[in-house]
DNA sequence: TTGTTTTACTAAAACCATTTAGTAAAGATT
DNA sequence: AATCTTTACTAAATGGTTTTAGTAAAACAA
């Protein structure tokens, strides 16, 4: 902690007392000119600083928020976490970023501490596990502002931001219809949060519409929430799918960390994409275009989002007064490259 | 904030001083087992969390620290950043990322309104601008623990904690050499922190020892703060470095982004991977092995990094002994793939 | 019985900034 | 001259926890 000089140091060394500093400080009606010149000339000189935890006890606002995420060490929350520190830091607000790693009991154990912190409300990007939302509801009684930002849930009313999950998957789907493809794989996550279904229907609504039937067998829905997990459990999903009878000739991934190593996967067990078979998803990497081959993307608003559910939670932190809560769906952009189209 | 009970409130509620109270939670011998029995029952009934501000007011620690890195939308940042996390978490720290964006004025904006905000400690990684350690060194003086990772410099002494530069771009060029490349390019950035030129002394004293002669012309220092200098710069800098006389046959890129960007250009410029040019360079991507070519790259512990650092900081702040202050270098890890080898 | 020790508690200060309520002195009003 | 207003300040409380110093009562020893 900082050893800097206080109010009272100041007060004695001018044979002032403490509350007047403190106005004079605060540019206050009720001191003079004289005094208040010399305060700010000794306050500057000896690099006064205001203890901020002794005005957060005071106040009872600690100008700071909580941010609970899965993992800070994932290319897509870290554009977000940017979005919500650019927005926060030009408010004057600090944030305190904790990872849930997908586990809920670590959530819990994560917006505890914030809370006892002393956070002034909290941003939250729930786990794939999160069915429960209980004990958020419980904290947004007690006085928590509280926003949801990428992941959503209808269990919790309350300020919300992510895109529209739907309309993303649609268009991706339907990019892939456009381009000649009729098989198309859809492989997601089997998180209960609305984002896996929301993009799961945009999928089948879109081969609705071009009158594709609809096949139960090119659909995965599977435990995501570790690296291998992922990796093996996509690997013996992409091989199935890839041997049986209905071959696909596109797949539709619904996350990020599922495109990319869908990709890896194919390369690796020597499928040629997009020839072999051809490959759309959700993703934000930088290095899309320099993956082999270059892949299709739905890109989401990363910093927008962040930075959003930022403003909307300082909002509901300043403002008492009751605005209805609001949901903000941002829209995503496709991003097409080599890997969903046939010639190129 | 958050508005839970108190020590005044179970004091008031069970006819006791608040002192007894705060006694009885920690287990004081100077309090009866019934009345201890007591409190902690109704403090476990009314869910009684101690208000960590209040505690860090009067304690003078908070139990926090701050971490000033380039941008938290950077893998590599984010992975050592998980480090951090995990130690600080393990050991009941909270930590406050901040972002220089690669700006030294906003570094120190960073650090003063960190300073003023109470952390025990400080971890940074200068800005690639970072010449002046004077500010640092000052709040050094004044009592403040600092440990600089991942960006080291000689000019402040304390703990530090990165990888072996020297060693692993030796490793890298030496992989080169052996794999019949004879001139070999080296790109690199133009900051003045130590491990742009270990890295270049790692490559100079590869080729040194394979008697390559050095050749100026195929090393190239540029600025690379901002993405649109990088892209630029390096798009400019290859063309140059492929149309000169002594056309390098394979590249040695020193940081993460520009190893990415190289292969993105160069596959964009039309280049054939590792045909017509080699590559590898310091890098952590996991979509290394996606990549077209699967890029070649030295691997850094970054989580290691990240958790070691954050080690070396509490223990600072908990030790007063003065310990005599250390340099911790690990090893990196050369992760050879296709885009650094002739025959694949 | 008197004196000493132990037990089990409380009052109050401290951490530092903010703010309410109040005071003394100077200036203005009738 | 007497009353009111304004100016320029101060004392003290507040926020919640920890800790120092202290007290009353019970237990024990002589």
């Amino acid at each position: 902690m900082n050893n800097n000089i206080t109010l009272r140091d100041i007060a004695e060394a001018l044979k002032l007392s403490v509350s007047t500093v403190s106005r004079a400080l605060t540019d206050s009606y009720q001191i003079g000119d004289k005094t208040k010149k010399k305060v700010l000339a000794y306050a500057n000189e000896h690099n006064y600083v205001p203890n901020r935890i002794a005005r957060s006890l005071k106040e009872g606002k600690s100008r700071s928020i909580g941010v609970v995420v899965c993992s800070i060490d994932n290319n897509f929350v870290a554009q977000m976490l940017d979005g919500i520190d650019h927005y926060c830091t030009e408010h004057q607000y600090q944030i305190i970023i904790m990872q849930s790693k997908e586990l809920f009991e670590q959530e819990k154990a994560c917006i505890n501490l914030l809370y006892s912190g002393g956070i002034d409300g909290l941003l939250i990007s729930p786990t794939y596990q999160t069915t429960d939302f209980d004990y958020l509801i419980n904290l947004q009684k007690s006085g928590l502002p509280i926003v949801l930002f990428d992941r959503l849930s209808d269990k919790i009313d309350t300020h919300k931001v992510a895109v529209d999950n739907f309309k993303g998957a649609y268009n991706a789907t339907l990019h892939l219809i456009d381009n000649g493809y009729k098989n198309i794989a859809h492989i997601n996550s089997d998180t209960k949060l609305s984002m896996a279904t929301e993009r799961f229907e945009g999928y089948k609504k879109a081969l609705a519409d071009a009158k594709i039937p609809y096949n139960a067998n090119l659909v995965q829905f599977f435990d995501t929430t570790t690296a291998d997990n992922l990796n093996q459990n996509l690997e013996k999903i992409l091989q199935a799918l890839m041997h049986a009878d209905t071959k696909p000739d596109a797949i539709f991934t619904a996350t990020d960390q599922l495109s990319t190593r869908c990709l890896a996967i194919l390369n690796k067990l020597g499928y040629l994409v997009p020839t072999d078979v051809a490959l759309i998803g959700f993703s934000n990497t930088d290095l899309a275009d320099a993956l082999n081959p270059s892949l299709s993307t739905i890109y989401q608003p990363s910093f927008e989002i962040g930075s959003l559910a930022a403003k909307q939670l300082l909002s509901l932190i300043d403002d008492k007064t009751n605005t209805p809560f609001e949901t903000i769906l941002l829209d995503t952009q496709i991003q097409v490259r080599s890997s969903s189209q046939k010639s190129k």
